[in-house]
DNA sequence: GGACTTGAACTTTTT
DNA sequence: GTTCAAGTCC
């Protein structure tokens, strides 16, 4: 037994050991929080506390799901596999499988992830005739799923204006049309299961009975659906163990609500927080930068970090030229780093925004350094796959109109837009799928063509007869097959084979296709379970799995977001200025900053030993030259741990980095005394415009008109000289930044 | 149906 | 500067 323990600190000790409590542990970074995670569940069994069975531990990702399994069989001797471990998506799929009935879906019902999603809702814009320049989809899917994860189904939302009216009319449709589908969305399965409970008392009941313990991950990154779907879960008999850091909450613009950590504490009555604050991955310096930038937010439960270890090196400083010379700086920074000993994939560089890797990448690629770019396509999501996936569908499901509309033309087969419209024409008729229409549409050709004597054999093989006529045969030889005989089966029988091996480049594709049935067998022998609709459901909640190319020595390249919960032995932390990182979005959000310093926290925090940060004086961006003011976070860190690489710029940057602050501070400070019609027009920051003869002083303040967008105020600049640009908040035509040299703008 | 042009937008991301 | 969707032409 104590065997389970050696090695914990106290305050881990303590967590893991816990009586049958709710509990909040503020696990900081690097504090040993999935280690405590595992042992507490290995211990509950391991002492007859809870079995297996009684267990729920709810994660984000499938990665930390599947982590935490490995490492709860590596500490005892039991088979995981029945065990209710994984992500919220995935357990509210498994529950509703469990009882589809009395959640009212049908047995097959499959997964719509955000791009089938996305395009449901072009596709009912379409039918309807809806202006989607007033109604972006993507705004439309947005409002739908925000709507979900409130709670409310279309009759419950405020129908405030006619705008939110026409949302509400288009969520009931798109409600309609899935339910006509047999599809739910991401924020359906949470939703559904929500409900489920609610309205279901005996199934209720009994997950409350059943799960003794309830362990969630990442709290801090929950949302308030799945915060009220743990509590339905529970009842004050239920243990209930969370872990999470507000100050790696990074994940807000997608529904996170840190919140829910106060309204734990109140709601689950928990006595006393756990504070794992010992952190076993940065060295000294790197932690009081860390801590010391974090101070700098108000809205924080608020812990420090630190460590047994000495300071280490100090942080490394970069003022580069522009984008290529940061670029390069890492380059030789990564080589002579790699003649030391360092493994590639123990360095990363990480970036605010996808776009910057570009840059990065073309240096590494010019010095071939191997790199691999993390977040690019997943297997899942390829083209290829979804083609194929879309035929499993159909299969699965006939009912599924997005999986049809995918595949029914192709590969070719001379179905152009005129028979779709008229198959649309008739389902919509008929009130049934666009499948149910073809079929019917199939067999009244079938019987007159009996009647006519009319047969031509080749008419049954092009046209939707000949579609229906393929899906019909490809189902009856599955039926008795195992999956990856299916995968094998149709992929051949549908065409994709011969025109994938057809097209010029379509190798990588076709090896693709094959590495699905890699995919099915590995899926089939992990979960034993070889029905097709799991293996749908499978591919839908985990997109992300299947990445090729992992094994080989490669430097790592990532967004700060994916690089939440890795470490590595030295980070290069990239595009340190404002406007970037910060970025120039999250001004005008309320608690974006803080957000975005979080983020700042959370890349600090990956380095172990060394941690380089660096940024442009000048950079390409959006196809102009942008020259950004050196971020604030790196005036945040204290001097003391900050080796500047380029002594001569420290001053200059610096005294950037104060400007800057002055300026946000005083613009602040009149914003929220004064309305934006009655700001000071005095204010003593300008920027100068140097404009062929005319020479013009603007300043934050000041009135503007323009020719397209009218009359407007300047509420923020960046930049100076010919590239300066000034964000106006125009009185009719919105917030919009302008660089002074196109623009056109004149004082008024 | 496929190749081409044009125009607008343009964080972060898992499920 | 690059991507992605919609429109245009053969």
């Amino acid at each position: 037994m104590s065997s389970l323990f050696s090695g914990l600190n106290p305050e881990q000790l303590e967590a893991v050991t816990l009586p049958h409590l709710s509990a909040l542990v503020l696990a900081g970074a690097g504090s040993g929080k999935t280690r405590v995670l595992t042992t507490r569940i290995a211990h509950l069994i391991q002492s007859n506390f809870a079995s297996p069975h009684e267990i729920l531990a709810v994660t984000f990702t499938n990665k930390a799901a599947k982590e935490m399994l490995t490492r709860i069989s590596t500490l005892l001797p039991i088979n995981t596999q029945g065990m209710w471990v994984g992500t919220f998506h995935g357990l509210c799929n498994r529950m509703l499988r469990a009882h589809c009935q009395d959640a009212g879906l049908s047995r097959t019902f499959q997964i719509l992830d955000s791009a089938d999603q996305l395009s449901v809702v072009r596709r009912i814009l379409k039918k309807l005739g809806v202006d989607d320049e007033k109604f972006p989809p993507r705004q439309v899917q947005w409002f739908i799923n925000n709507a979900k994860e409130e709670g409310l189904r279309a009759s419950k939302v405020d129908a405030r204006d006619d705008f939110t009216r026409k949302l509400i009319e288009l969520y009931v449709v798109y409600e309609q049309q899935c339910e006509r589908e047999s599809v739910v969305d991401f924020a359906e399965l949470l939703l559904r299961s929500y409900e489920l409970l609610i309205n279901q008392e005996i199934i209720r009941e009994h997950y409350r009975k059943r799960f003794s313990h309830v362990l969630v991950d990442e709290f801090q990154d929950t949302s308030r659906l799945q915060y009220k779907w743990l509590k339905l879960l529970t009842n004050e008999k239920s243990a209930v163990f969370v872990v999470g850091d507000d100050d790696q909450s990074i994940y807000a613009f997608r529904g996170a609500n840190t919140g829910n950590m106060k309204d734990f504490e109140r709601d689950f009555h928990v006595s006393k927080i756990i504070k794992l604050e010992q952190n076993y991955r940065s060295h000294g310096n790197i932690l009081n930068a860390a801590n010391t930038l974090i101070c700098n937010n108000k809205s924080r439960i608020g812990k420090n970090l630190w460590t047994a270890e000495g300071d280490g090196e100090p942080l490394r400083v970069y003022s580069a030229q522009n984008d290529l010379d940061e670029a390069t700086f890492i380059c030789n920074e990564v080589r002579s780093l790699q003649t030391k000993g360092v493994m590639l994939s123990q360095m990363a560089v990480l970036y605010r925004s996808n776009a910057q890797s570009r840059v990065l990448e073309h240096a590494f690629f010019n010095a071939s350094l191997a790199y691999r770019v993390y977040g690019g396509t997943r297997f899942f999501d390829r083209q290829e796959i979804k083609h194929a996936l879309a035929y499993l569908r159909i299969i699965a499901n006939p009912d599924d109109d997005n999986a049809l509309l995918r595949i029914i033309n192709f590969p070719v087969r001379g179905i152009g837009t005129r028979s779709l419209e008229q198959l649309q024409i008739e389902a919509a008729s008929q009130g049934g799928s666009l499948w149910a229409a073809a079929l019917s549409k199939f067999q009244s050709a079938m019987s007159s063509k009996l009647l006519s004597k009319n047969n031509e054999s080749n008419r049954s093989k092009k046209g939707i007869e000949g579609f229906v006529t393929l899906i019909q045969t490809i189902r009856q030889s599955c039926a008795k097959l195992p999956l990856p005989e299916i995968i094998q089966l149709m992929l051949k029988d549908s065409g994709l084979v011969a025109y994938y091996h057809a097209e010029r480049e379509g190798a990588d594709r076709l090896e693709n296709l094959y590495e699905l049935i890699n995919a099915a067998n590995s899926f089939v022998y992990e979960i034993e379970d070889d029905s097709l609709t799991e293996f749908l459901a499978h591919a839908s909640l985990e997109a992300g799995e299947h990445q090729t190319g992992i094994g080989s020595d490669a430097l790592q390249l990532m967004t700060v977001h994916s690089a939440k919960g890795l470490e590595f032995h030295s980070v290069f932390l990239s595009g340190l200025e404002e406007g970037l990182f910060p970025h120039e979005r999250s001004y005008n959000e309320i608690g974006g900053l803080e957000e975005e310093r979080r983020l700042m926290y959370v890349a600090l925090t990956r380095a172990r030993q060394l941690l380089y940060l660096s940024f442009a004086q000048a950079r390409m961006l959006h196809g102009q030259i942008c020259r950004n003011s050196p971020s604030r976070f790196l005036q945040e860190i204290p001097d003391n741990v900050l080796k500047w690489l380029q002594p001569l710029q420290v001053q200059g940057a610096k005294q950037q980095v104060s400007k800057i602050k002055r300026a946000e501070n005083e613009f602040e400070n009149t914003i929220s005394s004064t309305s934006i019609e009655e700001l000071d027009l005095g204010t003593q920051t300008r920027v100068l415009s140097t404009k062929n003869q005319e020479i013009f002083q603007w300043y934050i303040g000041q009135n503007v008109v323009h020719v397209k967008f009218g009359i407007g105020i300047i509420i923020n600049y960046e930049g100076s000289n010919a590239d300066a640009r000034v964000q106006v908040k125009f009185n009719r035509a919105g917030t919009k930044w302008l660089s002074l040299e196109y623009a056109k703008l004149l004082p008024i």
